[in-house]
DNA sequence: GAATTCAACGTAACCGGTTACGTAATAAAA
DNA sequence: TTTTATTACGTAACCGGTTACGTTGAATTC
């Protein structure tokens, strides 16, 4: 086993007192003393164990993150933002992938709340009230990030809503009046981002004098695949569509790609744009246009709230964060 | 604060020792004894604390995985494969974002250790004598995924070199003679991936007879971004290549998104085979010939030995997994 | 010179579990 | 009936830190 800090308080001379004050620099000693107790922490290369710290302290410097899926570059870039903040304030990050299933989230939670995190950050996300009411029981700070919910939690996001509604303004001032959309699952996402997204599509339709067609939007999942087997559907279902707006980019690829397999050409035959603007999109053929949603800022945003809930025990504001259309190539004028 | 055990002992009029032993099935208990604290434990939704645990057990359920970056779709798959398995034996994953820095996994190491994890897991990784020191030092188990190591250290690793034999080999026998290969940083990969693939490109270059022109490898980094820097170095150096090996299908995409850019039809003017078979791959325009390297199973193996380690305290094998061609259409014959 | 203050520590309880060891009561064996 | 084994617990030390409180000696104040 490693040496602990009596080790050193007795090959030091003093007391463990001493050494822990010295350790968080909390005086109470002289410059002696420290160097001797520092030159003894050197040589028996003593490292003071969290786990006991955490005992002591109710802290234990590790926030849990949910996410639903790790293979999407939208979680990617979210993890990567919190992770960043994380390390800076010198906390670490639990992933937790729940494949968005409700059992292995409430599992999730119970292995969470016994290593007592510090806080949580659930991503994209339906917040349950089952989770909630857990979460509730657990005591720990919470942030949604991407995510409403009808429950007192901060959440972070971006304006789904017009978002979603600039991505199709865009698709009709290009000369579109046919337009499709593919949207993610609507069950499951009642209280997420689909409906916003479908929403602010629905009105740009109607703000511009176009007819709302229920038939012209597909439900499907948030995967590429879903995007190719999407189109599919809604392009069988109305083959004079002349733009897609997709949900987000995933999906956006997944159309480009079925659009490759089914020999239509992107944007002469049919423009797509999608939401998020994930890395990808510039690497496509063509490079997809989207909305950017600056999902980094989100994600360093909800990391930020929760260290400072973690810190001070305060509440946060709620944090809408703005978007940006990027124009590529897969949309052409008509 | 939450309860302790000694509140339910004391509700319970029973020991805390007792408790415990109801906790963890370990006999020495009535029917009626358990009952009653069970009851007791619903009561007042006692939860026990993994901190007070690991203090006693050394064991904190918890394993590190040092990464080079979240948004690469093969590190995904690998935190995919390993948060699976260690969620099947009840443990967690930190996740480390090292950002291929020296300091920061240093840091990130310190981090780990006053965690007291039970295992790490070093992903895409050269192992630095710095880390390997520091780990020993740490005194626990360490399994490297996709990398090698000069220092005794198990790892999972593909036959990169075969793997690369059989690209190369591929693109050969469809004809092509004019190869190029763009590959990973040199230094940095010195003992990784990249010198066993460039290797395998050459060895199948010489084997069909084809000279070998070090002109004809260029040594970028190993995103999609560095992808499309690195074929437009290539093609003004060799005009006349007809087909590339990408050392990874990042770089692969980046290839064929540059493609796109400079007018180059693939696999018309130039084909491509990048390696790993990400997922992605399947939805490029065209869809990317790949060598599919089964990141899934080689992380899964990886956590299984990382956890086998754990529990028995012995030595593992290295693990080296098989690989396979994806023909997509990519390539084509010339 | 006595009283007060302060720096520099030490002592020991505590955080919330686990577990070696002891003990009382009952059952089985001698 | 006495001895032994077994079950069902309780007691208390321990894991490795932190910290409230007490103590000591020297410097300062009166």
């Amino acid at each position: 086993m490693a040496y602990t800090i009596r080790d050193v308080a007795k090959k030091a001379n003093v007391s463990t007192a001493t050494v822990s004050r010295i350790l968080n620099d909390l005086g109470g000693y002289s410059d002696k003393t420290k160097m001797k107790v520092l030159d003894v922490i050197q040589e028996l290369e003593y490292f003071p164990s969290g786990i006991a710290r955490g005992l002591t302290n109710n802290r234990t410097h590790t926030i849990g993150v949910l996410v639903p899926n790790l293979t999407s570059s939208l979680i990617a870039e979210f993890l990567t933002g919190i992770e960043s903040v994380a390390h800076k304030v010198g906390s670490s990050v639990i992933v937790c992938h729940t494949e968005s299933q409700g059992i292995k989230t409430m599992k999730y939670l119970q292995l969470l709340h016994e290593k007592r995190i510090d806080g949580l950050i659930i991503a994209s996300t339906v917040l349950k009230e089952e989770y909630y009411d857990y979460i509730v029981k657990m005591n720990v700070p919470l942030v949604l990030l991407s995510a409403y919910s009808e429950f007192p939690v901060p959440y972070v996001i971006a304006n789904d809503h017009q978002a979603a509604y600039s991505a199709t303004k865009h698709l009709i001032q290009n000369g579109h009046s046919k337009l499709g959309m593919i949207s993610g699952n609507k069950e499951e996402w009642i209280a997420g981002n689909t409906i916003p997204r479908v929403e602010g599509f629905k009105r740009a339709l109607s703000d511009f004098n176009i007819p709302i067609d229920d038939r012209c939007i597909e439900y499907g999942r948030f995967s590429i695949e879903d995007g190719v087997k999407s189109l599919r559907k809604l392009l069988n279902r109305n083959p004079d569509l002349t733009a897609i707006f997709a949900e987000n980019d995933e999906i956006g690829i997944g159309v480009l790609s079925a659009a490759f397999e089914l020999g239509i050409s992107v944007p002469k035959d049919i423009s797509v744009i999608g939401m998020d603007d994930i890395n990808l999109c510039k690497f496509m053929n063509p490079p997809l246009s989207s909305i950017s949603l600056s999902h980094n800022e989100m994600a360093e945003e909800a990391a930020g709230m929760i260290f400072k809930m973690i810190e001070s025990g305060s509440k946060v504001e709620n944090s809408i964060l703005g978007h940006q259309l990027v124009e590529r190539q897969s949309v052409r004028s008509h």
